[in-house]
DNA sequence: TATACCATTTACGTGAACGTAAAGTTCAAC
DNA sequence: GTTGAACTTTACGTTCACGTAAATGGTATA
């Protein structure tokens, strides 16, 4: 009894649109079976794979590389030439995610730097003691 | 002798079409003075500004979150209550690049399994020796 | 099996962030 | 002062990631 799930109930699981879903089928991200009459049919696959998409988006991928990735992701490259590319390709990739995480941080320490400097202006202003 | 730049030097800085600059200013993110022409003249002033459009961009934020946030940085407000207002929004952003990071973090641990996952198949499969 | 609500495909619409072409204006070098 | 490159505005075109509507067909339950 494994967990079939509608469409509708995938969209209201990752709280999107039937339209967003299907769409993603389109582009070739997701590939859910259909039952008799041609409706998609969900297993927990294709929800965990739909689950990797929308993590995807989140940290600002496009569809085409979430695409990439998650073909690596649930592949499994027969001969060892093909499982070193795809090992290298994932250090890659990693390596992308390094420098993000990077480029955040000094975002991040920037912010701070200019929210302290308008506290200290508050004091000021305010004429509390330091 | 403040260096002045043409939209082309510009363009050529950021590596970007003059087509985005004049975008840009068309959205209100910037607005570099002109000559007694009417051509676009940037100011060091102008191209860091620009400087903080791009880096934004780099981080998947929208131009108009951009907008709200260099508006944020360069304005310096009056009253204590609008200090505060500022204050606030200031921390909500870097709340959200916190998360950001955070989320990160957790897509890079888990394609990090990964990697060390597929390492040890492509040892066994070369016959390797641990 | 009738009814209500699902689901399907097809296809045109939309907003963001530019690309691109046209027609005219200014600048820089001679 | 003429010429060619660089600049200007105007305005329509394009891609991505869906939204939305229409026409049709499947499903579940009384």
């Amino acid at each position: 009894m494994t967990e079939r799930l509608s469409i509708q109930k995938v969209a209201e699981k990752f709280e999107v649109t039937q339209r967003t879903i299907r769409y993603y089928e389109e582009r070739g991200l997701i590939k859910p079976s259909r039952n008799s009459g041609g409706h998609r049919s969900f297993s927990p696959k294709d929800v965990t794979r739909l689950g990797l998409v929308f993590r995807g988006k989140k940290y600002g991928f496009q569809l085409d590389e979430i695409k990439e990735m998650i073909h690596l992701f649930d592949q499994d490259p027969s001969g060892v030439r093909q499982l070193e590319r795809t090992l290298d390709y994932g250090h890659e990739k990693l390596r992308e995610v390094d420098d993000r995480i990077h480029e955040l941080q000094e975002l991040r320490a920037e912010m701070r730097q200019w929210l302290v400097k308008f506290e200290e202006e508050l004091r000021e202003r305010r004429g509390d003691p330091v």
